[in-house]
DNA sequence: TAAAATAATGTAACCGATTACAATATAACC
DNA sequence: GGTTATATTGTAATCGGTTACATTATTTTA
């Protein structure tokens, strides 16, 4: 491999012209950076990034620390940020904390190391400190899914109230009376807000009562447990209304096995818009988050902060979409 | 942040010395290495990974080029390849090629410059001359599914033909008579091997031909096309075993839409062993890979090679497991 | 007991870039 | 025409470690 002194000796410059040649930094007589371009070119010359890392401070990669990239939510997050990284030429390193604020720590203390660009934290554990000592040190982070009032950064989630709000209107819309709400875990912001939106809507409703919200814990088996329970408090209800869509097929699943006919009996519908809505038997209508575009825009938001040294403490919202399928399909009557 | 030299100056000894301390490279006065140590503790001092890495030409960063983290099938294996890599400190870089040699090569020549300190390749396309040239500059690489004649380093795959064979046993085990395929894109050598696979059992069988067999893309939409070519050539079959699960789960829709009830008249088996199996009604019989422990294992190799600096070529074949569900249940009579 | 091996430590080059500062030549200004 | 601004280039320090080589003191070996 050859070294930038190669080059220069070669094109019987310094080497910081060729330095100067290679990052159009300052002005070069362009007959010299016309040799030296002939140079570069001659040797295969390519500038090893570890040196540039270590006199600049950064690496040309950016940290993608998600709770676990098995959750199928998040596999699209992942390939929204690489896309946009690699337009850029800058590569992401991968970190699954398993919503553990300790194995976040860990990332961000090894891979300060490693010179880091920035970093993007797809989850709802991070320390407020972890984010402040980062803040100090410059080094640009984008969250996803975080609280606003705690936000010293850019984040960015999407709409779940109005997309809450969409999921039991279209119930309504489709006949139901008596719409249940299996929640997410209360410490996510995500599962809150949802949590609201249905609120706002079923809460009008003649047959609303607080007892059709039952808990769930984002996954499959959660959602088929909770349905067990709100089916023994409830043996009428017509509609169900899922924090995730994992829990909406826990929660057809459990339909499933007790014989009751889904939509005939029961409509359901679940949040996300993740892969598994469109292999079950029925079809599972879903409100869609734009996973892929909110992993490239917070990639998109990083890389302008990274280069522009700024920082932005924005909250950005995005549309989410109600996808109808067979799972709340009203017979024309 | 404290340099090596704050720690020397602090604790009155040469930065060599403190070096030595940290790597444990060379003999020293324990006394010594007692101030060293204290002087570390007290700046808090953490050796910079950067500067390491332009020294030692490694960057504690391993490299996973894997087709597309949005197939479900790979999550499981990153996932598997980053338990490994974290718990011994190094960090994984993801990269997703599209299958595309070009692409491959880009993240190569990218990450070479970035001193990453082995590769491990999930995909069916990067080019022989590619190995070659990383193996010419001693950087390690671990190959996933990939032919073992052109293999010039470590290649772990799953035992493809063995369980393909147990896939068709077990169909014929359920009452099979007239089992059909649905086979992967050839170039991809576990296509090849499950077809084979297929053919040494089902050949045997009296309802056997060729015209059984029809080419899938290893996606949904193809096993589904799949299954409405086999329908018309051949309306009595009654197994199908598909390459993976995805096509499975296509020929499940097919058949779902055709009102040919599974597992009654025609039973499904797929390969991959991926969650999505779980959830499809019926739940869907599958071989399943070991995918975690493929990505665990490969990580294991790497980081020995790594470490060690010897490569073994070794061709490492792992178990698959036969999982029966309900999509071949046999109904006692 | 002299010679050879081992332990302990320091000096300084090196990894391969970037960049502050200095130096020189040329162009623009009054 | 002298002075200041600008363009062009080079020198050498710097980023923060590792390590080959040299030096001195202490042990082991013959």
């Amino acid at each position: 491999m050859a070294t930038i002194r190669d080059v220069a000796r070669l094109a019987g410059v310094s080497v910081a012209t060729v330095s100067r040649v290679i990052n159009k930094t300052d002005s070069v007589n362009p007959e010299t950076a016309g040799q030296v371009l002939k140079a570069i070119e001659q040797l295969q010359y390519e500038p090893n990034a570890v040196a540039r890392g270590l006199a600049g401070k950064k690496m040309g990669i950016i940290a993608l620390i998600l709770p676990d990239i098995l959750n199928p939510f998040f596999p699209a997050l992942a390939r929204g940020v690489e896309d946009v990284a690699h337009k850029k030429g800058l590569t992401v390193i991968l970190g699954n904390s398993d919503d553990q604020g300790l194995k976040e720590s860990s990332y961000i203390k090894v891979l300060k190391k490693k010179y880091v660009d920035g970093f993007i934290f797809a989850s709802n554990t991070i320390l407020e400190e972890d984010v402040e000592a980062l803040r100090k040190e410059q080094i640009p982070i984008v969250l996803l899914d975080r609280g606003l009032n705690t936000a010293s950064c850019a984040v960015i989630r999407s709409n779940n109230r109005e997309g809450s709000k969409l999921a039991v209107k279209h119930l309504v819309e489709q006949g139901c009376q008596k719409i249940a709400h299996i929640y997410g875990p209360q410490e996510f912001i995500t599962a809150r807000e949802r949590m609201l939106g249905y609120e706002e809507i079923a809460g009008r409703l003649r047959e609303y009562s607080p007892s059709l919200m039952e808990q769930g814990n984002f996954d499959i088996e959660s959602g088929q447990k909770a349905v067990e329970q709100l089916l023994v408090r409830h043996p009428d209800l017509d509609g169900i209304f899922a924090g995730n869509d994992l829990m909406a097929v826990g929660a057809l699943k459990a339909l499933h096995e007790r014989g009751i006919p889904v939509p005939e009996q029961v409509k359901v519908c679940g949040f996300d818009g993740i892969g598994l809505t469109e292999i079950t038997e029925p079809e599972l209508t879903t409100i869609a988050q734009p996973v892929y575009e909110m992993g490239g825009l917070a990639a998109q938001i990083l890389l302008d902060e990274i280069e522009s040294g700024t920082r932005e403490n924005k909250l950005i919202e995005l549309d989410v979409t109600l996808i109808p399928r067979k799972s709340t399909h009203k017979e024309e009557s």
